[in-house]
DNA sequence: TTAGGGTTAG
């Protein structure tokens, strides 16, 4: 269940509007590493704390002595600019020698492979071939994982080929890695057959086979296998642990976990590393912290890799604060030190990533745009998870101009988009009411999963688009794609702000009954929100007893707000009672029975619901409404003055109301709250906050552009008739994002069809 | 041979 789902999370305020308008001037995005890119940036993005300054110490050193040339030397400088991970270097003295040998291509190749840059390093083996050097075992080691994480398959197969016909020297190293190779490229029955006729095996090759056996699911055989391991080291244990981590195994993954603890062998980063993903994942918050107290006593806590990983582990536990605290301790580096010609040493580690993702998932939207905008001013690298986190973020609090923004940089930087950045970006344009956009989006993903197709699913639902839903989601099972729990509320949800009744029922059997799906309570309440909307308020009584859910208090509260839709006053005594014997009165309740009571005229009864609320201290959420405007967002809360332009506002506001009359519209007073006269009935409604954004946008923006505003509640009755009428008499079209849905006016009709 | 983080709903 995601927490931080709600459509409007955030208050709008000057402040991250200007945070907004700084990260427009640029993003510095992740990009490939090609041999386009300049090597700096590739330099800076791998540096580890490995870094010390002995090989441009002895480099210079030689040259000034003038050794420096001899193919022995050069190789032993080449060596060390390779295991500091300076590629730059690297490629300095690489370029410069005048003979290379196959050591001298293959530390460079290798060198490539440790950083990640596998396309390059094979590009590179190419070249080597092409110079007439005859590859040696190392080389080909290094190729082989080129090929496994790359998968290229078939080239794999052809350097294994090589390998058998030419008679290359073959040790249990490079017989692991033609292991790896077939293990990771899927051939389970080629590794299976390769680790059988190997002669040597060491504890990496029964490492590997465990694994392998992990990959294909089978745990029993990979736990029996490690069972039977003579000497276990670390690698084994935490290729186990993380094989029942990642199957969803967290009982036997803290068991195992334990039973290494207990064993006496020394947990390596790697093992504290899955510790705080297990942790993280059971949300175990003591347990972590108690692993955290023994890295700290490792003493290998500087770890960059590590940090994140706790980091995310805190996040996960929603202990934002703890997860700063644990940021604060990442190294640092001054503005000078990035001017400097050897800056860039420091950086990676400075900036958590993981940190911005968690401040998302948190729904603290400010810190993480604070922190995404921190780094686009100080150029840093942003990656694609950090990306796709701050998408999200922006699908939740529609900022679409951001969306926007980062969309076009990742395609400005050639950069592919994932199937995760793919997903959130589909989500986030329909949002943001750009449809269209999510459309397109969609289209040009060629991989699809149920994420992605869910996404465009709930999309549609989401602008009352329930036929088109329905059409995505067969199209979805044609392509063979196999929808989930998520998928279907998103199915249901559009049918019912469509009004779909018989296609929202046909759907609610074909999930249970042809893909087995067990509905849950986001699924029975779209159900009634299904029956409510069309008015079948018997209907919804039946549904609840039949499925034996009267005590989800959810099913009632939609149960409720259908009796108000419906102006159903005494069904929704009947409901109220039912939902206050499940959970304590909120003011949301009180609000619906109170509205439904005065759709009905019955003051008496909105009075005595009021008293209730005012004698348990509940008061209303207020309404507020925001637009955004030339970088800008204006925030409105309901009777609001604090606006600047609050004078031109209310009085081009009253002005509109008297010619809308004119055409027709009417204020519906009885949905006030209060039992007051008519004419300060009117003055209220007057007020809302949606009637001040888009006075404000009118009076802002050019004749015939659309208006786009977002609302933290339900927008009311009079104010949805108040858009009609405003986008019939001004010929715009208003596109409000409500709590739940969007409604599209335009030439006096909304996309709703006012059914919401 | 083994390590972290990102997507969909209500």
């Amino acid at each position: 269940m995601n927490k931080n789902s709600s459509i409007c999370k955030m208050q709008f305020s000057q402040k991250n509007t200007n945070t907004i308008s700084k990260i427009m001037w640029g993003i510095v995005l992740r990009s490939r590493i090609e041999r386009t890119i300049p090597f700096h940036s590739f330099h800076l993005r791998h540096y580890s704390s490995s870094h010390s300054q002995l090989p441009n110490y002895v480099h210079a050193n030689l040259l000034k002595n003038g050794t420096f040339g001899e193919l022995s030397v050069t190789n032993y400088v080449l060596s060390l600019y390779i295991k500091s991970k300076d590629l730059v270097c690297a490629f300095q003295v690489f370029d410069e020698m005048l003979d290379r040998d196959v050591r001298s291509w293959t530390m460079i190749i290798s060198g490539l492979v440790q950083v990640g840059s596998c396309r390059m390093a094979l590009d590179m083996f190419t070249d080597m071939h092409k110079e007439g050097i005859v590859p040696n075992h190392f080389t080909f080691s290094s190729v082989l994982k080129c090929c496994s994480t790359l998968n290229e398959v078939r080239m794999g197969k052809s350097v294994h080929g090589w390998i058998v016909c030419n008679g290359v020297f073959v040790d249990t190293a490079l017989e692991n890695s033609v292991l790896d190779f077939y293990v990771k490229c899927g051939s389970f029955d080629s590794a299976k057959l390769y680790f059988e006729l190997m002669t040597d095996k060491d504890i990496v090759s029964w490492n590997i086979m465990i694994n392998a056996y992990m990959q294909i699911g089978d745990m029993e055989t990979a736990l029996g296998v490690f069972r039977r391991l003579p000497v276990k080291d670390a690698s084994s244990w935490n290729t186990i642990i993380r094989g029942h981590l990642q199957n969803d195994n967290y009982g036997i993954a803290m068991e195992l976990l334990y039973e290494m603890v207990k064993s006496g062998t020394a947990l390596s980063k790697e093992t504290f590393s899955i510790a705080f993903g297990l942790v993280a994942s059971l949300t175990a918050l003591d347990l972590g912290m108690q692993i955290h107290g023994r890295l700290l006593r490792s003493g290998i806590h500087h770890d960059g890799f590590l940090r994140n990983s706790l980091v995310d582990f805190y996040s996960k536990c929603g202990e934002m604060e703890k997860a700063s605290f644990v940021y604060q301790g990442f190294p640092k580096c001054n503005a000078s030190d990035r001017c400097s010609k050897n800056n860039n040493k420091s950086l990676p580690h400075s900036f958590s990533q993981s940190l911005v993702t968690g401040y998302v998932q948190n729904g603290k939207l400010q810190e993480a745009l604070k922190m995404f905008t921190t780094m686009v001013t100080d150029r840093f690298e942003v990656d694609k998870f950090t990306l796709t986190s701050i998408v999200t973020g922006c699908a939740n609090a529609g900022l679409l101009e951001l969306g926007q923004l980062i969309h076009a940089q990742i395609v400005k930087a050639g950069q592919p988009f994932d199937i995760f950045l793919s997903s959130s970006m589909i989500d986030m344009y329909a949002k943001c009411g750009e449809l269209d956009d999510a459309w397109s989006i969609f289209r040009e993903t060629k991989v699809r999963n149920t994420v992605l197709w869910t996404s465009v699913i709930s999309g549609y639902g989401l602008h009352g688009r329930g036929r088109d839903a329905i059409q995505m989601f067969n199209w979805m099972l044609a392509e063979g794609i196999k929808p989930n729990e998520i998928s279907f509320v998103g199915l249901l949800t559009a049918c019912s702000h469509a009004g779909l009744l018989n296609e929202g029922m046909h759907y609610f059997m074909v999930m249970k009954e042809e893909f087995g799906i067990k509905p849950q309570v986001e699924h029975f309440t779209c159900m009634v929100d299904l029956f409510g909307r069309s008015g079948r308020l018997d209907g919804i009584k039946d549904f609840i007893s039949k499925n034996k859910i009267s005590n989800v208090a959810s099913v009632w509260r939609s149960f409720l707000s259908s009796c108000r839709i419906h102006k159903n006053i005494e069904m929704a005594k009947w409901v109220s009672d039912k939902l206050f014997e499940l959970e304590p009165p909120t003011a949301g309740s009180y609000i619906l029975l109170s509205n439904t009571c005065a759709s009905g005229d019955k003051w008496d009864d909105v009075a005595q619901v009021r008293g209730l609320m005012k004698d348990m201290g509940l008061t209303k959420h207020p309404g507020q409404s925001w637009i955004q405007l030339k970088n800008q967002v204006h925030s409105f809360v309901m009777g609001d003055r604090s606006h600047p332009e609050e004078a031109a506002i209310y009085s081009y506001l009253s002005e509109l109301i008297q010619r809308l009359k004119e055409i027709g519209y009417s204020t519906e007073a009885n949905i006030v709250m209060q039992d007051v006269e008519e004419e300060q009935k009117e003055l209220l409604l007057a007020f809302h906050s949606e009637k001040l954004a888009i006075a404000y946008a009118l009076m802002k923006t050019s004749t015939g552009s659309p208006i786009r505003i977002m609302k933290n509640l339900r927008v009311c009755t009079d104010c949805h008739s108040f858009m009609k009428c405003t986008s019939l008499l001004l010929e715009r079209e208003i596109v409000v994002r409500d709590l739940r849905r969007f409604h599209h006016f335009k030439h006096g009709h909304c996309s709703c069809g006012d059914y919401w």
